[in-house]
DNA sequence: CCGATGTCAGATCCACTGAAATGA
DNA sequence: CTCATTTCAGTGTATCTGACATCG
């Protein structure tokens, strides 16, 4: 039995929305088993990328709300996975670096995600994969800021 | 300057979760202005294509919660868009049909999905757009339930 | 201007009720 | 026929998330 309505289907962003729903779910859920969450995986993430940072910045950068980050660095700075240390320069900003715990937790979530990943596109050959990633990520870059 | 950090530009269920959310949000955006939401979209949709339907099917259809579909069918039916009526053969049942208001707000709806998506796929030619939605089929038709 | 706190709306999920059907 | 069980629509609610507003 058909179950989703073919004219969602015909609509691209209906796909993409649930496909992108369904890779986040599942990564979120095996997250959830190990106490993390999504939001953790962004922020170890761009601190690994562009090394230390200020919250701002690391709010833009994710296009996270500047008030959600403050609990998601709540988190981390609790489990040691990140050190906050008021800059000598400017005492009102922030900076944020790993530590070696935060590194050690980014290793083993990409590793999740990339599990998860194989799941999602495993309908797909690798030339397809590849072709995929391309496309996404000129939807990406081409975004207007 | 790059924002995105490149780990996490490498997976692609994260570029999938990330354009799929920002499609997701644009629409629901858009529908808000007319005091409408994406479920009074799916549900319109899905009625459309199968007829008129019990709600526990059209639940089923959709994956939504039935005590959800409840109120998403109060909207619609308050809007003059759907009618409920009970089955006579089980008093329980209630089919749920479009009226002719519901069908002009499908039309309606689906126009802004298409405006919106081509906002998002704007980066992409015409051929890497149907390139990305066959890609994304075989996902969602390949996904094991 | 920046970090932090509070709060609000939306979505999802789950437990429950009452009416109606089903089957032993 | 009766009674227990199941199915269905609908209500209420807890929880989580993202967005915003305001404060220090």
């Amino acid at each position: 039995m058909q179950t989703v309505p073919p004219s969602l289907l015909d609509l691209t962003s209906f796909l993409l929305a649930r496909t992108g729903r369904t890779a986040r779910a599942r990564l979120a859920a095996r997250l959830a088993e190990r106490q993390q969450r999504l939001w953790h995986l962004a922020v170890l993430a761009a601190l690994a990328d562009f090394g230390p940072q200020v919250q701002r910045e690391l709010a833009e950068r994710l296009a996270i709300d500047p008030s959600d980050l403050v609990r998601v660095l709540d988190d981390l700075a609790g489990a040691g996975q990140v050190e906050r240390t008021r800059s000598a320069a400017d005492r009102r900003r922030i900076q944020v670096s790993l530590t070696t715990a935060g590194r050690d937790a980014l290793a083993e979530q990409l590793a999740q995600a990339r599990a998860v990943q194989q799941e999602v596109l495993a309908p797909l050959d690798p030339a397809e994969q590849a072709e995929l990633h391309r496309l996404l990520l000129r939807i990406e870059a081409g975004r207007p800021c």
